[in-house]
DNA sequence: TGTATTCGATACACCGATGTATCGAAACCC
DNA sequence: GGGTTTCGATACATCGGTGTATCGAATACA
């Protein structure tokens, strides 16, 4: 029942059902929100019944839980990515914008990404494990500045890498708002790249903010 | 039928009751979350029967939308009443100050007011209103930064006082994130403060961010 | 104070979703 | 390919919430 104790002795649709189903909530919960999605729903948008869902999962929950785990691990991947894609010291902006385009990707897993803050808002296990996921991407832009340091111009009045990795991810969350509500992609992306410069560096970029 | 035509003719308890729909209505929504919550749940918090509530709303998303407004409100007006409270152009530290405990004040506020933002970023009219509300705020920023110009030192790299507003607003929503996660008002406060002290001064503030 | 009107409680019918138990059919292993 | 195990579909009982219609009680107004 959605536990395997031991050793799974056999699977391999079993794979493709659990899949299908993640893939299928992402784009119900996207659409209508957690907590105003029902297990039918899942089901019927997969093209499964309801035993399938019970066999793999034993609540929306846990099927959230692991739906935002997999989709969160992906994008930090690509972040990852993003962060190691150049040369040792330099290129700041250059950075900023290939994370940023990766951030604001897609406003789906915004909406569920939020949809999941506010449902570990309120349960403290949930929400350890996505202060623990946060704290890693965190790391990983703090190391990326470490890294920069010295050859571009420092960050400024935030303190320490680890201040400015807070203050990106602030940022990052910030936009997000933003972008939920007046649905302009492009917009949010050139404005988190101005704020992270802004933030990271000492003094450039040209703004223009005539927007909602 | 929750619609006053014209003059709605007679009312005093259903003032009263409207209220305390709404105050109960507040505690239920900021425990469960919205789209956790029944009509009944809030019918029974408030210590009334259903019927009461379809007398006054006509259903949870009106509810909803009520309550938001009137708090938000609320909220608008003690930021107001914050930024107006010095004399005319000096003091940006402590606007900020006054500012930020306002509005970290309240955990079960911050609860609701994200749970209505995931509720507008799937409903484009809600999310009219909320930007709408958002640009008020915004401007009242806007307006006492333009006040504190020349005063004080300049914002810095975000060009305009609108754009400065809103990086605030930024900062606001990405703390709030944080602090939903962690729970620690007191470094929600002084780590907003330092974040927006950053944007709108040139270059001060001494950071400590060991935290989460 | 009496009367007209509004408000809210009660009762009812109606889904829709949940979780479980059972059974046929895939998939694995040899 | 046959036997065995696992997976997922179907059927069932149940429960909680919804919305409406009705009626008594509280309130305003004269």
């Amino acid at each position: 029942m959605a536990v395997e104790g031991t050793t799974g002795r056999v699977t391999r649709r079993r794979a493709r059902t659990r899949a299908n189903l993640l893939d299928a909530a992402f784009s119900v919960f996207a659409a209508k929100g957690f907590g105003h999605v029902s297990i039918e729903e899942v089901c019927e948008a997969a093209g499964y019944s309801r035993g399938a869902f019970y066999s793999n999962f034993s609540s929306l929950d846990e099927l959230f839980f692991a739906l935002y785990q997999e989709r969160a691990d992906l994008i930090a991947e690509q972040v990852s990515g993003a962060l190691a894609l150049d040369g040792p010291g330099l290129d700041v902006p250059g950075a900023v914008d290939r994370v940023t385009d990766v951030l604001l990707l897609d406003r789906d897993w915004l909406l569920v990404k939020t949809d999941f803050l506010v449902h570990a808002a309120r349960d403290p296990d949930v929400a350890r494990s996505l202060l623990e996921h946060r704290a890693r991407l965190r790391q990983a832009i703090a190391d990326r500045l470490a890294r920069a340091r010295g050859h571009t111009a420092l960050p400024a009045v935030l303190g320490d890498t680890d201040g400015a990795a807070h203050a990106v991810v602030a940022a990052y969350d910030g936009v997000t708002a933003q972008l939920l509500l007046d649905r302009d992609v492009e917009h949010a992306r050139t404005w988190l790249k101005q704020l992270l410069t802004a933030l990271l560096t000492d003094g450039s970029g040209t703004p223009d903010h005539t927007r909602n």
